[in-house]
DNA sequence: TGGAAAATATCGTAATACGACATATTGGCG
DNA sequence: CGCCAATATGTCGTATTACGATATTTTCCA
């Protein structure tokens, strides 16, 4: 069906706009998400860093490690984030006793009361935005060539 | 509830590890496609802007206006990116007969191609991360405090 | 105990988006 | 009808940030 709608090699022309759609979506959330932590005075980047080591589920501290695997960044770039974070008095770094390679990441006050005043306008945002992404998500599935 | 597991100021650390949650199932997508851009010669947002151009919903042929908007990128921005991609031989700008400061956009066929594969690819990467996606939205929505 | 592997760190480099500014074109209005 | 503000695109220098290559320290195990 469809075939005058279907390009050569390809996809429908109504997959392309779903798959453009949803992309949308996600910028516009990524968007929001990045002026609401530079208007905190953070770069996007530290922000997820914070919420990636409040929201790290695991049994001890996260460390720079953890950090780049949650982020999915290379080992060295999280050494650097954390560097210039631990200079702006975002967080601390801990030594672990354990293993002495390790070094665990703890949030400061400030940082805290930053995160949870970004978290909580970030919860609002996503509850407004959901449904669009859902939406959207959906509507890749259907249509299926 | 759980005050416990309240930090002060803020939120329940569910919360805090929903919200991470979601973060890191986003940042999975968005690796995949951009190692499958890379793979295929394209960097992430050269991608997007194939995708942005070829999926536009509208009357009329994109112009750079329109991607500097789909894109979230400022305008100028989205000048040098279209410059980039004619450079690399992936889009034709062609001046506006009706307004002649417009530059309408089109895809070559070699990036059509490559959009192609790459939409492909992405639409099944979507099928198999799209419960996980939907799930970490949704368990957003629960335990609002 | 001697090295291979792991964890973190350093330095130079490249890509890309932005701000400030410039140019061209359009449309409205006195 | 001509002038000017607004629109659309373009140029240039700058800053941020992630990476590759490489180094250092510590751990683990054969």
């Amino acid at each position: 069906m469809d075939d005058k709608n279907r390009d050569e090699d390809g996809l429908t022309r109504t997959q392309y706009v779903a798959l453009a759609a949803f992309r949308y979506e996600l910028r516009r959330f990524l968007a929001f998400s990045e002026t609401a932590a530079h208007g905190a005075g953070l770069p996007a980047q530290q922000h997820q860093a914070l919420l990636a080591i409040a929201g790290f589920d695991g049994a001890d501290a996260p460390t720079v490690g953890t950090l780049s695997e949650r982020l999915m960044i290379a080992p060295h770039t999280a050494t650097e984030l954390t560097a210039r974070m631990v200079e702006a008095g975002l967080i601390s770094k801990l030594p672990s006793r354990q293993d002495r390679r390790k070094v665990h990441l703890a949030l400061t006050d400030k940082a805290e009361d930053l995160l949870a005043e970004l978290s909580t306008a970030h919860l609002k945002e996503l509850k407004s935005l959901e449904p669009a992404l859902t939406a959207a998500l959906a509507r890749l599935g259907r249509d299926r060539a």
